[in-house]
DNA sequence: TACCCACTTTGGAACGATCCAATGTCCAGA
DNA sequence: TCTGGACATTGGATCGTTCCAAAGTGGGTA
């Protein structure tokens, strides 16, 4: 009826369950006959491995949490997947839990996450609430990364990484400008967060060099507020003749948009997106973006995590990825 | 140093381990003030629950593993992130592993997986090397479920569960027929595998009941491939008045190719997409397609396995989700 | 006073592996 | 023949919980 265990196994093979668990570990003390013979018992009753039981002794367990705010944003899927990925070319598994920004839950899934023995977690944190989710971790010790956006102020504990945003900001910003836009808005983005203000940085100077009045139109990171967005700007100020948004979402949503309206995107009206996730190349018109490689920092972050747990190397408490401007067709580009 | 266990804190409070224990699982045995006092003591002293040691006794361990053979595909994102928020609102943990459609490294995630003590997987398989994925799960006596793809014939060790694809796509070809389409191809899917077959199902027998030869252009279920398709059918069967595709990624391509080549899309080119992602809703013109509500389908299967695993209800061998088709422009619906 | 019962609390025995010190075995070399 | 050491194997303690039978309280009742 139930599962047998190592001693079961031992007795069937006429040895301890000391030489079971030694086979179990591919230890070279054992001689190939025993070897055999114990495999052979194990294959014959069906022999399933506890890896609970072994942790509780030697308590590793190559376990590593993923928390995401938004998994179903594409950004942010590329990124989970390739962390997961990486960590499991090195022989880690990921326990992935997406929060769609709710504090309450992800106090609880972080928690889980603790009781279920991560011995790490990488986490794209939500606002709110910041004490539930970090104070467990850090009164448990775990290694944690707060990546994409800095929620608790304590980088020294919780070392932060993510794209330089404000840089590429910066660029998308000078592009438009360069380019001959006269009027520019900047779309999307929740106000007050620090990674919107990041992200419109580059604009806001523009704006104060040109001496010109900025206007953001603040709202979701989604394709549906892109869409309302470009419906608004255009109805309510015509006059403006390129839009920097907060992400590709948001951007693509525009897009969509005026195909509705028939308003020519390009040098006409220009749009930049924000991340450069893969469909930018695919739209009409593809969509210029602010490249982020985000499987390419997904890497180094799975990387940096690692040398922590394995080297005991904590990763700088705030690392910046370098980002770059792809021109397509939406800014007007050739 | 180390990690304090029910006995530090025990000690800490001035009662016994057991009552610890009891005040851990909430049981109403304990007196109000003792369990303060216990609270208190744990949160002192930074305990942290060992999930490893209690499922040591009580055999649960409450990690499910998620495989999907393409997790950057929203319609597999969306599922996985279902699957994910429904095991976690049961108290599960989820360990998920992307494949990209790639045998060798399905095979190695799921046996990382079973070392993890993962008590059951839900698997979107990709095709190749059956025996190295499902025999090892077998062995371990691990429940699994197979979904959206029946690759392991033995659906009676492996529970298969998909929605109903060879019904939505005699839907989605009855539909393009009675608007009036003259002469429809199918567009996408790789050929050969079972998946394509289902969902070709209903373009075939309508092509067979109308004695016209179906036009198949098989490919990966991508926008890149979508837009290559749109061109080839534009310049080689320019009298094909509608398609029907593998899926949404695909039949968004083939919109962003028309936009491109300015060949209008509804009335006069009729398209179709498969599976409902929410960014068909978004799209310009909107695209009709054959709803699968994914995420419901994705919390039933939740649901389904958890039953296995809770009450030992196993699921049925082979369980198809009703689907419907969503009219929108891109089919010439009002 | 003695007894019962409901309410709390408790010590010790699992659970299934790992780890370690100790014990056998066997053979080469003195 | 004896000894040392390489190779194999082993029993017992241990990890941090849960579970269970048993025991300690205190109040009400016969």
């Amino acid at each position: 009826m139930k599962r047998p265990t190592i001693i079961d196994v031992a007795r069937a093979a006429g040895v301890s369950k000391s030489t079971v668990s030694l086979v179990l570990q591919d230890s070279p003390l054992v001689r190939a006959e025993t070897r055999d013979a114990v495999r052979l018992a194990m294959v014959a009753m069906g022999y399933v491995y506890n890896r609970n039981a072994a942790n509780l002794r030697s308590a590793k367990i190559g376990l590593i949490g993923l928390v995401i705010n938004d998994l179903r944003n594409p950004f942010f899927t590329e990124f989970a997947t390739s962390v997961q990925m990486a960590l499991s070319e090195r022989g880690y598994a990921t326990v992935v839990a997406n929060t769609d920004e709710d504090p309450a839950l992800q106090a609880q899934v972080v928690t889980s996450m603790i009781e279920h023995g991560v011995s790490a977690v990488i986490i794209s944190p939500t606002y709110g609430m910041e004490e539930a989710t970090f104070g467990p971790l850090s009164r448990a010790g775990i290694p944690t990364m707060q990546v994409l956006r800095r929620v608790d102020p304590d980088t020294a504990r919780f070392p932060f990484a993510a794209p330089d945003f404000a840089h590429g900001s910066r660029l998308a910003a000078a592009h438009l400008v360069a380019s001959g836009a006269r009027r520019i808005a900047f779309v999307g983005g929740l106000a007050g967060r620090p990674i919107t203000a990041e992200r419109m940085a580059g604009y806001l100077s523009v704006m104060q060099d040109r001496g010109q009045t900025p206007l953001a139109l603040p709202g979701r990171a989604s394709r549906a507020f892109g869409r309302e967005a470009a419906l608004t700007l255009a109805r309510n100020h015509p006059e403006f003749d390129a839009a920097l948004c907060f992400n590709d979402l948001v951007a693509l949503g525009m897009l969509s948009a005026c195909a509705e309206i028939g308003r020519p995107v390009g040098a006409g009206f220009r749009i930049v997106g924000f991340d450069d996730i893969e469909e930018c190349a695919q739209s009409h018109p593809k969509l210029t973006s602010v490249h982020c490689d985000i499987a390419g920092f997904a890497r180094s972050t799975a990387t940096a995590m690692l040398n922590w747990l394995e080297h005991g190397i904590q990763p700088p408490p705030d690392h910046r990825a370098p980002v770059h401007l792809t021109l397509r067709a939406s800014s007007g580009a050739p």
